[in-house]
DNA sequence: TTGTTTGCAAACCTTTTGCACGTTA
DNA sequence: TAACGTGCAAAAGGTTTGCAAACAA
């Protein structure tokens, strides 16, 4: 049993997005155009993306947005545990939606080109939740960051 | 087999303290004020402690030292792997030295009050290991982030 | 109408960089 | 002396906040 890339990530997550807006209805949010942008960018990333990037992307469908609703729309949805953070060292943090079925992937991150990749694997899964039961802390989630060289960098 | 909060973590460490510079003497740097205050200062250190943290326990003994110094020494130490630096999620840069025999750490971190507690487990450094060793990709490091509420937040 | 959301600009913080001065070998 | 190290101040990002205008219910 070894890791695999995951290459059957999310690719687009409608259901994702339906799981999110029904969240944030069921909790009083207000349909604005911004968040509204902001929600369907996170449901069409494969991988994290940063806020940098979630501005730009929707820049890029020609719908203005202010990058403080970005900021705004992250920390909401991060607060209500929708989107996942995830630092990969470069100082900026990264978002990614966050499953609904719990199913979640861990990053590879190339200190030489900075890329990011997805992987999985059951057997560390297990392992950390065996270790997160053996000790003094109410443990709520777990990142895992290897890093290293990828493909082309290596 | 549990995982242990790591009380035998590196109290201070001369070893280390040692270790460092003669591997800066045997690159050729020479030896500064700043530099070796910030070595000192690390070394001092059980757990991580940020750029400003150093800043600050240096300027609490008296010495004054510019923070560029801070950071460009910190950049140096990492770049010989005499430090290792650990994403707790707060966008701050942390920073702990690296132990010359290889042994290190994982962190847990409350969300609640934002502190930073070690622990060590044999098992998941061996599953790590099984994992990197699986993907197509050349790892040199790891960081495992165990997120919650401590003892006392919880 | 009433409270929420948005965008802009300014503020904040951490980290990096340019440059002149001090220091080490 | 020549190369390296240090400190200051300014710059560069990323992120947060104050506030008034726009908007949804």
């Amino acid at each position: 049993m070894s890791a695999a890339p995951d290459h059957h990530h999310h690719p687009a997550s409608p259901i994702w997005e339906a799981h999110a807006r029904a969240a944030l209805a069921a909790q009083g949010s207000r349909a604005g155009g911004a968040r509204d942008r902001v929600i369907a960018a996170l449901a069409e990333q494969d991988c994290c993306a940063s806020a940098q990037e979630i501005h730009a992307q929707i820049a890029a469908t020609g719908r203005a947005t202010g990058i403080a609703s970005v900021y705004r729309t992250l920390e909401l949805l991060h607060g209500l545990a929708l989107i996942t953070r995830i630092d990969t060292g470069d100082g900026v943090a990264r978002f990614e939606p966050t499953h609904p079925d719990g199913a979640h992937h861990h990053h590879l991150v190339c200190d030489s080109c900075g890329s990011v990749e997805a992987f999985h694997d059951e057997a560390l899964e297990t392992t950390i939740h065996t270790v997160a039961d053996g000790v003094d802390f109410r443990v709520d989630a777990h990142d895992v960051v290897l890093r290293g060289a990828c493909r082309d960098c290596r």
